[in-house]
DNA sequence: ATAGATGCAAACGATTTGCAGGGTT
DNA sequence: AACCCTGCAAATCGTTTGCATCTAT
């Protein structure tokens, strides 16, 4: 369902074209050190004297999130703000009862509360085991359930 | 900044009316277990027969919001879903690795993290499966750690 | 009778996309 | 020259809001 891995025979060399726009976003997330959304780094760059459309803003984005180079999450209004990414934390998964599809999630809330509970009833050394299982969109669609 | 507590002098009654489709909107919301999103909601309330305007359904969520009534967060598309405050407070053991020692725990920050991880990414019927394990103060005294 | 509630449709704000012209390779 | 990329505007989509009407109290 995704990367379907580079072409097959001697294929058209590198598609993607460096242009002055998408230096111009990508210097500014080296700029920015926090989640900025696509609106915000607009005005970010339209401030800056960098001409660049808000469409190409958002269709820069998202190449970088395909290839993995920036973190996005949604902000409470339900913007999604953007960050050059830092690869972190260890991560659990989410597995669908159905497919067996992997989702990897990161459980800082069950880190921490782990070390708590073991903090508080005095238990050093903690170690822990989370799963969390449930049918994906997919198979609940397709009335796998 | 809120709830600016009852009125000071005798003062209008209870200011919010009970309609029938508030009653429909709280059924479907106790009717259904997981996280839905006021437009799942709504289409849920017209399948069933229930007439509703959607204008109507975000109006009620939003106030069974205000009233801390329901959770809400926001999908991976930024599609903000709802769910009945429901404290199903079930426990989970923090273990002792030398004695096998067991201590009940709440784990509402896990309970609350699996609904979520699973919600965010469209999985249904969340399931979850939490161990913690340590070494607890007896033992570690005892050089038994 | 009165003020809150509802439905409908228009308004909104974020994000996406079709299309024609422009720039990189 | 070939094809990707950009800009612009129109289209989407979830959510909010104005307004006339309805109804719980």
């Amino acid at each position: 369902m995704s990367s379907p891995s580079p072409e097959a025979a001697g294929s058209p060399a590198p598609r993607v074209r460096s242009t002055r726009q998408k230096a111009a976003v990508d210097a500014a997330l080296e700029r920015i050190e926090d989640f900025v959304s696509a609106q915000e780094l607009h005005a970010h760059l339209k401030e800056a004297g960098e001409r660049v459309s808000l469409a190409t803003v958002y269709r820069t984005l998202q190449q970088r999130l395909e290839d993995g180079d920036v973190d996005t999450l949604r902000r409470e209004d339900g913007e999604a703000v953007y960050r050059r990414c830092a690869v972190d934390a260890h991560h659990h998964h989410l597995v669908c009862r159905v497919c067996w599809t992997a989702v990897e999630v990161t459980a800082d809330p069950v880190e921490d509360w782990a070390a708590r509970v073991a903090a508080e009833h005095g238990f050093s050394s903690p170690r822990h085991t989370v799963e969390v299982t449930g049918v994906c969109a997919d198979c609940a669609a397709a009335g796998r359930a």
